[in-house]
DNA sequence: GGCGCTAGTCAAGGTCGCTTGACACCACAA
DNA sequence: TTGTGGTGTCAAGCGACCTTGACTAGCGCC
């Protein structure tokens, strides 16, 4: 699974601490998504999505 | 999470056993997704929606 | 009656997702 | 120099995800 959360944070001038609050997780699982240690829950997936106006399809992707 | 497994399972005819080794995973699994005991991960997310040509928002649907 | 297929469920076990709390490193401002 | 924000990482713990193996129950068919 590749995600582009680092781009879309960048592109909002967010921190990781910033998404983990607009994400309600912590900021330990933003950098853990966003370095590939491992890959988000379903339900979390679906807010990132959203909070992006995007669809999951448009964030992650299989490798 | 809510999802359309069991309909999209119910339009190609196939059982759970079938769909389970479409997808690679054990038929418990199927079961425990299709009566909500929990969601799929996001990789196993991926497979489902590509397997019936949807995307994943197509099939799973926030509460 | 018995047989085969399907669906649902349980237990026990391993790995993954997410948590809190802490620490180190870097860049930059004061 | 001190300090502040951002990032990366570690440990320990808990619950979610997924496994194998087994069991029950309903259904149609022989």
């Amino acid at each position: 699974m590749k995600n582009r959360l680092k781009v879309l944070r960048a592109e909002r001038d967010w921190s990781q601490a910033d998404l983990a609050a607009r994400l309600d997780v912590s900021r330990q699982s933003v950098n853990a998504i966003e370095t590939g240690k491992y890959d988000p829950s379903l339900p979390l997936a679906f807010r990132i999505a959203r909070l992006f106006g995007l669809t999951i399809e448009e964030v992650f992707s299989e490798v």
